[in-house]
DNA sequence: CTGAAAGCGCTTACAG
DNA sequence: CTGAAAGCGCTTACAG
C-alpha cells in the first residue's frame, strides 16, 4: 500500500519522469498512444499524483481559502453551496477557516494565507477589520468579499441590494394601507441593517409618511431584546400602535410574532409583519412568513466565479498587474409575499395623518 | 514582497537553515538564546513557512477532511462548529468536502484523499457508500463517521442516541396522557430515522398500547408529503384522531402545525406535537416547539478530538498498527419543553382503548 | 516527442 | 548545540 511515485509509473509505463509529468499536465507534446499508455498504468494502479509535491514544483494549489463568521448562519450554508458548486466543477477545493473569535482573526489571515497554501481567499464579511484584507490583496492574492462590506473598501465583492430590499418590503406594507409602520432593526454596526434601515425611512418619505422616531426599534438580532421591545410597540395606545413591522431578518420577525401573539394581537389580521432573508422555516411557521428573499446561493456562485476568474488559468498568473478592476456585483433581492401581511386593519384604516399617501 | 523562505530567515539570523528548521519544529536541542534570536528576526520578516514544502518534506499535512452532504442543514453546521473549536486550537485546518451529488463520492474519497493532502477524515455521513471509507480506514487513514451510521460498519463512529431520543419524547407524550399517538416518519433509509422509529414503537408498546399502523404517516422530510399525510390524520374521525405526534424532526414538526391549523386545530390544546433537532428557530414560531435537542455541536468536539488522537501527535505515527479499537460514541439526547405539547384533550380522554395504560 | 537534471522549500539523520 | 547534505515527489526548461 506505500503511496506510488511519479517514478513507479514511469517505470512501470517504461517511460521517464517527465513523460509521466506531461501527461500529468495534459501537455500537447506526448504522443497520443503513449499518454493512453501512460494514463492506464495510472487508473490500473490507482495512482494519485501528491498534493504537497505538485503544490511545492508549481508554486500554487488548487485550494481556495473561505473565512466565514460561523456557519450556524442560514447566510453563511447558502452561500457556501452557491460556492461549492462553482468549485467542484473547477478542480479547486475549499478550506474553511471558521473565524470564531475576532481575536485571533488577523493573526488567522497572515498566519495560513501566507504560507501560500491558498491561491484565494473568498471571505464571508461580518464584523472583522478589513484591512489585512486589503493588504493581501495589494499583494497579489485573489481576494472577493461576500456580502456585508463597506462601501469604501476597495476590494471586489458581491452584496445583496439590501436598500432596495428594504424598499421593497416597505412597498407592499404601504400598497396593503399600512402607514404606522414599525422597523425593528438589526445589528446595526452590519452595513446591511443601515441599508435596510435607510430604505425604510426612505420608502416611508417617498410615500409622504414622516417616519415616527417612536416606530424604530433596535434589536441586534437578540430574541430577547426584539421580544421586549416589540412589546412596547404593542402596547401602544390602539391609534398610535404600528399596524405592520418591517423586521431586518425573519429571525427577528418570529420574535416579533411571538410578541404579537402574546400581546392578544393576530398575525397578519391585527398586524401584519415582513421578515428579510427567507430561510428555509419561513415557509413553514405559522402564519407563513412574507419576506425579502436574499439570493445568497447565487451570491455564492457569483463570488466563487469573480475569484477564479481572478486567479486565473493556473500557468499565465500576471503577478505584476494585480487586476486593479475591483467588481462590485449587488445582486437584486425579491419579495416572496406568503401570509403574514395583510391589509390595513379596517376599524382604523383611514387615520387622520397630516399627509395621505398618493398610493391606493 | 517576495516570499522569504527558510534560507533568507537563516542568512538574516546567521545561522544554518538546518537551525531554523529545528526552532520552527520546537526542537530542544536549540541554544536558547539562538532560538530567541531567530524567532524574532522571523516575526520581524513575516516568515510563514511555506505550507506545500512543509507537507512534502514531513509527507504528512495539518489538515483534516471533512466530508458533508451540504451545509444548509443545522446538522452540519453545529457539528462544524463543535470541530472547528477542537481543530482551531490544534493547529490543524480543515478542508471541506461537500458531497452534493453522489455520483463523483467514491471519486472524491479516493482522488483527493489519497493525494496524502489530509491526515484524517471527517464524515457526517448521509446516504453515501461507506465501502470506499472502510478501505481509506484499513488502509491507515483515520477516519470518524458522524451522525448517521449503520451499526455494522467497522468505523469509529458518534452518534446521538435516537432511540432513547424517541423514547423520551414519547414518555413525554405518554405522561401527559396521549394514547393516541402518530408518528409522521423522516427519510427511513436514515438510520437514525429506524432508530426514531423503533423508539416510537417501543414506548408504546411498554406502555400498554398496540400500535394503530394507520397513525404512522411516511413524511421523507419533504414538506408537501408531510402536509397532506397529516392531513390525512386530522381527517380522521374524532374519536380515531391523534392527540398528539411525534415527528422526526422539527421541520417536519412544523408541517405538521401547519397542517393542523388547516384542519382548524390548536396547538396544544387539540393537539401536541413534539419535533426533534431542537434547531434555532423552534423557540421563536409559536407555540415554541417541544422537541428532542441533539447534542451537535458536541458530537463534532468529541469527533473532532478522537480524529486527532487516531492521527496521534504528528511524528509517532503507529503506521504499523491502525488502532484496532474502533470506538462509537453515542451520546445522549435532552428533552426540551416548550408549549406545542399539552395534556389530551378532557373531551376526549378517557377513551374505549382496549388497554388502559398503567400511567397516570 | 522523450530524457536527464536542476529546483521548489522544507526536514532529518549524520558529522562535528 | 550547529552545519552540510540528501531527500520528499513533483515540474520545467534544455538537450536530443
Amino acid at each position: 500500500m506505500a503511496k506510488l511515485t511519479i517514478r513507479d509509473i514511469a517505470a512501470l509505463s517504461g517511460v521517464s519522469k517527465s513523460t509521466v509529468s506531461l501527461v500529468l499536465n495534459n501537455s500537447p507534446k506526448v504522443d497520443p498512444a503513449t499518454r493512453r499508455h501512460v494514463l492506464a498504468v495510472m487508473r490500473r494502479n490507482r495512482y494519485v499524483p501528491s498534493f504537497a509535491a505538485t503544490a511545492l514544483a508549481k508554486g500554487s494549489t488548487r485550494l481556495i481559502g473561505m473565512v466565514v463568521p460561523g456557519l450556524s448562519w442560514h447566510m453563511v450554508a447558502s452561500i457556501n453551496i452557491g460556492v461549492a458548486a462553482v468549485t467542484e466543477r473547477s478542480g479547486f477545493d475549499i478550506i474553511l477557516y471558521t473565524a470564531t473569535n475576532d481575536r485571533d482573526y488577523g493573526s488567522l489571515i497572515d498566519r495560513i494565507l501566507t504560507s501560500s497554501m491558498v491561491s484565494g481567499l473568498l471571505v464571508v464579511s461580518h464584523e472583522q477589520p478589513l484591512e489585512p484584507l486589503v493588504q493581501l490583496h495589494s499583494d497579489g492574492l485573489p481576494v472577493v468579499l461576500v456580502n456585508t462590506i463597506d462601501a469604501d473598501v476597495a476590494l471586489p465583492s458581491v452584496t445583496a441590494d439590501n436598500y432596495d430590499g428594504a424598499l421593497t418590503a416597505m412597498d407592499h406594507l404601504l400598497q396593503l394601507g399600512h402607514e404606522r409602520i414599525a422597523c425593528v432593526q438589526g445589528r446595526m454596526v452590519y452595513r446591511c441593517c443601515q441599508d435596510r434601515y435607510r430604505g425604510y425611512l426612505d420608502a416611508l418619505r417617498s410615500a409622504g409618511i414622516q417616519p415616527d422616531p417612536e416606530l424604530t426599534k433596535p434589536g441586534d438580532f437578540l430574541p430577547e431584546q426584539i421580544r421586549a421591545r416589540s412589546r412596547e410597540l404593542f402596547a401602544l395606545p390602539p391609534d398610535q400602535r404600528p399596524t405592520a413591522v418591517f423586521a431586518h431578518s425573519d429571525v427577528t420577525a418570529y420574535a416579533v410574532m411571538t410578541a404579537a401573539a402574546e400581546a392578544g394581537l393576530r398575525v397578519p389580521e391585527d398586524v401584519s409583519v415582513i421578515g428579510f432573508d427567507d430561510i428555509e422555516s419561513a415557509a413553514q411557521i405559522r402564519p407563513p412568513l412574507t419576506t425579502i428573499q436574499q439570493p445568497f446561493v447565487d451570491m455564492g456562485k457569483r463570488a466563487a466565479e469573480m475569484l477564479l476568474e481572478a486567479i486565473g488559468p493556473a500557468d499565465d498568473v500576471p503577478e505584476e498587474e494585480p487586476a486593479d478592476e475591483r467588481p462590485r456585483l449587488v445582486m437584486p433581492t425579491s419579495l416572496i409575499v406568503r401570509a403574514s401581511c395583510g391589509p390595513v386593519p379596517v376599524t382604523r384604516s383611514p387615520r387622520g395623518r397630516s399627509q395621505t399617501t398618493s398610493k391606493a
